[in-house]
DNA sequence: TCATGTGAAGAGCTTCACAGCA
DNA sequence: TGCTGTGAAGCTCTTCACATGA
């Protein structure tokens, strides 16, 4: 393998999903090679951003030609870790919750929501297309018996904190946060933080100074 | 106005509306003054980064002290251009639109839904909380109305590009788009991308890197 | 010839170290 | 004294320019 040894930028991590939808496309199309100014026209990157991140890991394409799109995708799955069917959970069933499980289920290949949980007699025991509700008391359980490694977390603020204590103690190691809270976890724990409020707040700015340069 | 001509940096942008929350909380418990410090124990940034941040556009500090809570706060809101309320739409009331349209009003200070839209008859004329699901061929006539600034696009894949038409002609400038697709708009409009399945997908990433390291 | 792979240069952002001031 | 404000250094990621090889 002439791969790196090391520590891959996070910036190419993000990056990598992107090439692996386009490849899915392209291979869905028949189409056998893609070249990094293609992938360029697609994802709007560079194509040397583009060629940069892929030689981190290895040289996949062949010069004067381009990549195959099935070796391409091969290796991206292999080097996300999407080789394996990868089983998620989703903590927290309120309207946000829900609309998560349903993204995934329906949306999202590559991962597989075998599960939410809430802690409302109301939901607990209700289905979300054909994911289960289930009461937090059993995320250990279910976590262990699916071998999740990752949750994502919608629940409301004030219970964040609890959640992701079970989330830790059952065993996961990654958690997707979307609640506002900034979580105290374990160091081996990694978190992801989406803060919808943010990152709509931080886009008025450019919506007013746009404006400005009217 | 002691503040800069250059370019405020995105990472300080995106930053900013995280100081304005924890000063909101700040507030309400009446605390007047707080140092970079204690901002860093909320936020997780570095004091120093706090401090150019701000420093960024001003000196709003007092040396020795710390920063006036409600002062501080003011500019911020003027710098974002939250000081008056922003009025906003949702485009696409699915499972995920409304979920942001209940999420936007309830959680989001600052921002105002003032209406989803859909092309659904199913779902038009129908409410989310208190806001009305409405035909999107009447986009530009709401939009008008209120001023609106900003546009979230939360509609399926297929339907994402005309959407987006729809919002660029009704004169909105800002898209937060949470289609999987890459937008074709104008140079003076600004989108912003979340595209849900792709952070999920690089998360997995650090879920099975995570583990080898065992 | 043509597109990849890659050292070097550049840009942008963060951290450091300390001057400046209440 | 204590905390802000800021030039300088450092780091990370991107762009450039071109050598490399099918």
């Amino acid at each position: 393998m002439p791969s790196n040894n090391k520590e891959a930028p996070r910036s190419v991590i993000r990056r990598l999903p992107v090439y692996l939808r386009i490849l899915d496309n392209l291979i869905r199309n028949e189409v056998e090679i893609v070249s990094s100014r293609e992938l360029s026209e697609e994802t709007g990157f560079t194509a040397e951003q583009i060629r940069k991140d892929l030689a981190f890991f290895g040289a996949f394409g062949t010069r004067g030609t381009g990549y195959h799109t099935s070796v391409l995708r091969e290796n991206i799955l292999r080097i996300i870790g999407l080789d394996e069917q990868t089983n998620i959970v989703v903590v927290g069933a309120g309207h946000l919750g829900n609309a998560l499980v349903r993204y995934n289920t329906t949306k999202n290949p590559y991962v597989n929501v075998v599960a939410a949980f809430d802690v409302d007699s109301e939901v607990v025991g209700t289905k979300i297309l054909d994911v289960e509700v289930v009461h937090s008391s059993k995320m250990k359980e279910v976590v262990e018996k699916y071998d999740v490694k990752v949750a994502i977390l919608a629940v409301p603020s004030d219970h964040a904190q609890v959640a992701t204590e079970d989330i830790v103690k059952s065993g996961i190691g990654v958690i997707f946060n979307f609640s506002p809270i900034k979580l105290q976890v374990p160091d081996d724990v990694y978190v992801h933080n989406v803060d919808l409020s943010i990152e709509l707040q931080s886009l008025i700015y450019y919506a007013t100074s746009a404006e400005d340069k009217i």
